[in-house]
DNA sequence: TAAGAAATTATCATTTTCCGGAATTAAAGC
DNA sequence: GCTTTAATTCCGGAAAATGATAATTTCTTA
């Protein structure tokens, strides 16, 4: 059952790693201990264990905990390595084939865009986004999403905080035309990107949510402008959402991926 | 990936996360145990508890592994709780693409040093400070603006106290030298290092002070000797110096972050 | 500045889990 | 169909995690 109370160390510690996770600040060890119900000094040997791995770390100049900085490039292993299975991957063919151009899929690590799998059809023109490579966040589509589901507080410091470097002519480098586009952004649900980052190439981006609609990844389009002008970039937005959507049902229901074994969740 | 076998059960855990996370296919128990250099009944053990608290599962219709629902969705978590360290991310880039040199913070924990977060700048030259690692503070400049801002008592005690190691011909050794150097350093207010823990790398380092002036962390920077000598170093100060500032800010108001709901659902 | 509250660390007998060689079973090769 | 090899399960000794209690430190508050 559910009572995650005297089970193993390792769900304990994976317990405690979730909940940090999911705390939108930083959490306190008595905070933990009373969320998953822990006697104090044990809570504090776990988190310690946690420190030591670097899994968890303390923020800096306080003593409450946030996910440190392995499990960070850990989570950013494991998003991408599950995006490249078989079917997700199938999905991502599916969508570049319908669309005809360049996918891929990408997400924020460290403030920038990470991408972890791609999907090229035919004709290398356009951006090619190797998985492993990396783009700054205000001149893609995809940073643009990020930031643009940020709380609003966090988004302003951290569009004074990037470096906006100005790659062509066109690339957003005031605080305040950025904060606008977020905005837009925001509301619209989706993003471009018109040759912000490298000339002559334009993009899209939709966001893939988990069932909880926090973001996990983007899905993207990159595209000559030659080929698909700025505004044609609009009619990929649907088949996008539509793949989209049932990259974060594969990520929600694997259970038919692996096989149903009984103990799923009862 | 490093594997210490020997370590305990929650690092093998990890490490067979770990890898399965990192390769292009589902990896099988075999390869796993291979890679990890397990007995194999251990592999099997400890992979059957992976795959049954859900971190892994089996790919489709074979007996390979992947990663599993449970932890994608922590992945997913993890790398939007993130956005915590987002901000002081982005400005250690900026100060580091403005000096153009390897970045980061440091903090001192159990008297060694301790980097929290670096950026290091294209070239994988100099000396690679990788969050988590440690250093001794009688050789970094992190270290010596450490001790350099204890009580006159406790500073002597505590330089007495340490192993003076000698790492290269011009570690400082002995105690006499060393609370000279100090003492530059406090009124100077912040430090230098000359290829004292790594031949052929100076730095330099400057404190990151909370608003009543105490000590949160350090921002330094390391870099060849080939690259910038040692008195050219000085000339990094005051970027540090601005970048500092603006880090301490940060920092601080890193509560006020997550205030905004999480949920936001728009 | 001092008294009090809260947080953190230390100790330790008990319980639980882990470990991996040996044995067993399934799969592959001939 | 039989042999060889790899995968999997067993199980008792070894190692650790556990959490009550207590001591210590740190932070609050008067």
């Amino acid at each position: 059952m559910q009572h995650q109370s005297t089970d193993g160390p390792l769900d304990r510690a994976f317990a405690i790693v979730g909940y940090v996770a999911s705390q939108t600040r930083a959490a306190s060890v008595a905070e933990i201990a009373a969320a998953l119900s822990l006697p104090l000094p044990t809570a504090h040997r776990l988190i310690g264990n946690l420190e030591q791995r670097g899994l968890l770390q303390k923020a800096v100049g306080t003593k409450r905990y946030v996910v440190g900085n392995q499990l960070v490039t850990l989570s950013a292993r494991v998003i991408g390595a599950a995006f490249r299975t078989a079917r997700r991957h199938a999905v991502l063919r599916a969508v570049a084939a319908e669309i005809g151009e360049q996918c891929e899929i990408g997400i924020v690590r460290d403030n920038v865009v990470a991408y972890v799998d791609s999907v090229r059809v035919s004709q290398p023109q356009g951006l090619q986004f190797n998985p492993g490579e990396a783009a700054p966040l205000h001149c893609t589509s995809t940073g643009k999403i990020y930031m643009s589901r940020l709380p609003e507080r966090a988004r302003e410091k951290l569009c004074g905080a990037l470096a906006l470097t100005r790659y062509t002519e066109t690339t957003i480098v005031d605080v305040e035309s950025l904060m606008k586009v977020l905005d837009e952004t925001r509301k619209r649900g989706w993003a471009k990107t018109n040759e912000e980052y490298v000339r002559g190439v334009v993009g899209c981006a939709v966001p893939i949510l988990s069932p909880d609609r926090e973001l996990i990844a983007c899905l993207g389009v990159s595209v000559p402008v030659a080929r698909v002008s700025f505004v044609e970039l609009d009619r990929f937005i649907g088949p996008l959402q539509k793949a989209a959507e049932l990259l974060s049902e594969t990520i929600l229901q694997a259970d038919e991926d692996g096989r149903s074994d009984a103990s799923a969740e009862a």
